[in-house]
DNA sequence: AGAATCGTTCAGCTCAGCTTCAAAGAACGA
DNA sequence: TCGTTCTTTGAAGCTGAGCTGAACGATTCT
């Protein structure tokens, strides 16, 4: 017995409720004979008898009220599935797969989801953190529905097969100790620090551009130490070890904690974050949805 | 969207594991082209894309995934089913329905529902209070699939239909007041009662039963008063306004108690408490364990 | 007893769904 | 760059599940 039937399960139940075979007949536009012949069928599947004649109508048996009780938890549950899909047709369910690299996630997804219980209640959001540079190749593995990555991570492979927009530019402050010379000095520039030793990732994308800044701006910085985390960077920064590029979507709320200054710099230097999807997909309610809340949390 | 199908919800979970079409064709032992046609079927049906193409193989939409939690849910209550259609046949799942007449209840039903929870956890008693009399009309009905009632009731109509067991003679005692003459008496005969006003059911089977004792006994008795409950009838026995005939089954908690005394007869009348099931469920193996359990709460 | 209602069975037919064959697109290797 | 291979999808034909209609036995109502 593997092979079940809705539709049987769907003359049982209406069996149950009309209690004659000709009433379910009726009831389901059928002729008494085919719902007679289904119903043996059915029976002979689950090898136990769900009839047994009563005068000259039917009865169930106790096998066909047990087979009724999933029956019932089997139609209620596809019912949900229909309602679901009408829903998903019109934008107003279904689940969305983002990834962001990590600073994303507090300041643009968690107002974006949360603007999105409000306005969209169907609609849920799966995050999964990814890295900016690997963000497309999980785009293009289908593993996320929508990435957030920078717009100096150029996508691996041809372009094309991804619509991209530009959902905010992140400006570039530099993070030195509060005690520096510098810290309080109007009109800051790049140039100014060049021979102040530098902190920054040993790779990844985030070295690439402070690396690619700083050359801007006329020097090559010196890589006194190096960190994937902001955490880690700004405590190296206010113990005196260096100074940093900090996006502001990640340094917000570090200025002035534990002896570390956030200045503007004259240049206003940016990271443009954009976001990602497949080329079709901007199209899926879901999706654009997900993305407007985004593009709504990038400016608000 | 009402016309679901099962395979095509298997064929849909299965992609979603194997990832292509080719191998979801080979793990149903199907042909590509069916799975495709089946899928794209499964698409127009819905009314939302499930599959794009991805490379030179297909990938998931949203739509498909949502699709998917339901189709898990549903497939996995199949399977439940199943597993309990299983259980069935062999007598160790499935619900009986039992009516019963009041004092049968805690005397009987609830002991054999007692031994049922620890011998076989997955058969389920639904109780239905029913007088003696109604029982068969339920029975007959389908309304319950094993009724206990009286010998002395006759199953309305013709018999045949149904399997009748004797559970237990259950004797009849008198109920008089403590201070009577005869409640220390020994020997009691009913006979000796013939003079005593009589309390018992107006209408009803215990009447009849009543009746017939007294007339067996060779004396016509004097209804003083009627009632229908044994509580009512206990107290006005205990009011000294009468005696009455009670079954053990009944008394048992209600010798000594608020001036009545409880005496067995010299004829020792008896009731017989019979266990009904329409002819041809006795085979079914869940009713035959609850019958089995009757028998064993009957005759410990 | 007669008539009406109900369920089941049987033969015949129709259509959904499968298989086979073929074609087109995309990735991989030389 | 080109050819090979893997994949999906489409068209045509066939098979079988399931429906219809009629006939029959059984039961209930009048």
């Amino acid at each position: 017995m593997t092979e079940w039937d809705i539709k049987k399960l769907q003359i049982l139940r209406t069996l149950d409720e009309r209690g004659t075979v000709t009433a379910t007949a009726r009831a389901l536009l059928m002729t008494p004979s085919a719902v007679s012949q289904q119903l043996s069928n059915l029976a002979k599947q689950v090898g136990v008898p769900l009839l047994e004649a009563h005068g000259r109508r039917v009865r169930l048996t106790g096998a066909a009220r047990l087979l009724l009780v999933h029956a019932d938890a089997v139609l209620a549950q596809l019912e949900r599935a229909d309602a679901e899909l009408a829903a998903y047709a019109k934008g107003e369910a279904g689940e969305v797969r983002v990834g962001a690299f990590s600073t994303a996630v507090p300041a643009l997804v968690v107002p974006a989801v949360r603007a999105l219980r409000a306005d969209h209640p169907g609609i849920s959001v799966r995050v999964r953190e990814a890295e900016a540079g690997a963000a497309y190749e999980l785009l293009a593995a289908g593993d996320v529905d929508l990435a957030l990555s920078l717009a100096a991570q150029a996508p691996r492979g041809r372009d094309g097969r991804f619509t991209r927009v530009t959902l905010l530019a992140d400006p570039l402050d530099v993070a030195l100790p509060l005690d520096h010379p510098l810290a309080r000095a109007d009109a800051l520039r790049l140039a100014d620090l060049a021979d102040e030793p530098w902190i920054f990732g040993g790779s990844g994308p985030w070295s690439e551009i402070t690396r690619a800044a700083c050359e801007a701006a006329g020097f090559v910085p010196e890589q006194a130490h190096s960190a994937a985390g902001w955490e880690a960077i700004l405590a190296m920064v206010g113990a005196g070890m260096g100074v940093a590029l900090v996006p502001r979507m990640a340094g917000a709320g570090a200025s002035g904690r534990a002896g570390v200054a956030m200045r503007e710099l004259a240049e206003r230097p940016h990271r443009h974050v954009v976001a990602a999807v497949r080329r079709g997909a901007e199209g899926s309610p879901a999706v654009s949805h997900v993305l407007a809340a985004l593009r709504g949390a990038a400016s608000p």
